[in-house]
DNA sequence: TCGCCTATATGATGCTCATCATATTATATG
DNA sequence: CATATAATATGATGAGCATCATATAGGCGA
């Protein structure tokens, strides 16, 4: 997942990489610095080694996480037509697949509610992460002339995260009618085409 | 806050209102038995004379914070028309005041992407409170004759919900913008005027 | 006023957690 | 092969937590 060059960069990389899946999964304080060092093959001990403390981790981890989001964000926008782009984007944040791998990707779904609650660092990092989203959608839909780009990168960046939160607390049905309604109707504000299905 | 009749049950209700705001407030793991209940004027030995154990109380203060949410969405859309409901209630729900007070009205921008981690009862209680929401949208949607109001209000709340959900972890003035522009493109389409300001 | 029952308080138990001091292993260098 | 240094492990400490057994207090019928 993440290259580095001294073993101990390899180390602390892989915490990183449990700790972002752990914490997506079950909350930010859902994983201890125990069961998180087991599952990077490690005991406690050493964590402080690697981190300040727990808050440290935690403010870390948030960034793993958003490098997840940016590199998904890129592969679709990113060298595509802007309309396509968006398209598949809002495909993609709210696909069956992002509603059950609770543990990828954009963390403002299962994350965003406790952000406000989080120490500064922790907190400063997910307001960079929206403010990068907001404005790589912003930029795309500049590219299809819509009026006020910036104002609607926010409301559809506000619908996306909020209907996934919401589909994530309810069970698969109807998830797939309230993920498949936000898909309708952010690609019909957006100007796109809206695929049968 | 909250009228019973006998002392115990009064209470009982005690408990609730502050395990409700504290919730809200800190998250749903942020108050502790014995914190709650020196909140609400107790020790915490008596707090198994209320509830089963602490997912009983999480369960029921889930269920009274939709009540004060419901309390707000009724004031808003019911016996006004349903133009005048809506905008009140999304330029309400999008507000500073909201945005500041943590503690009060709906638990799904603070609470929503914890819900999915809560036991089956508490999140049973966020499931439905999610489904009176979409359908007192929807309701209010129809009446203005606009088309596809179940796809539409699951849309409208989705946006609600993730605007403040984003609003709340950034800094005053990004949020300032952030609800501005959800305040907006609501509005806009569901073609209700758009004041300025 | 006396005793009963309901509601709340005290105190204890066992668990989980973050953190740190210290020991041990692994790696690299001479 | 030996030694120094870096990386991780062991074990302990103290705090906070949910839960429960037991004790006390406070209102109510006699």
């Amino acid at each position: 997942m993440s290259e580095a060059s001294t073993p101990k960069e390899r180390t602390r990389a892989r915490i990183l990489d449990e700790a972002a899946k752990a914490m997506r999964e079950k909350g930010a304080d859902g994983i201890g610095v125990a069961a998180l060092m087991k599952r990077a093959g490690l005991t406690h001990g050493g964590f402080y080694a690697h981190f300040e403390n727990r808050d440290d981790l935690v403010a870390h981890a948030v960034d793993r996480m958003f490098q997840d989001s940016d590199f998904v964000l890129k592969r679709h926008l990113a060298g595509n037509e802007a309309a396509k782009g968006l398209s598949e984007l809002i495909d993609y944040y709210l696909s069956e697949e992002t509603w059950k791998h609770t543990d990828r990707g954009c963390p403002l779904p299962s994350l965003g509610g406790e952000a406000s609650r989080m120490p500064t660092a922790a907190r400063q990092r997910f307001s960079d992460g929206i403010h990068a989203f907001r404005a790589a959608l912003a930029a795309s839909l500049a590219a299809l002339e819509l009026p006020n780009p910036e104002s609607l990168a926010a409301s559809v960046l506000a619908e996306m995260v909020g209907a996934m939160t919401l589909a994530r607390t309810l069970d698969e049905d109807a998830a797939r009618l309230a993920l498949g309604a936000s898909r309708d109707q952010l690609k019909r504000r957006i100007g796109l085409p809206i695929d049968a299905g």
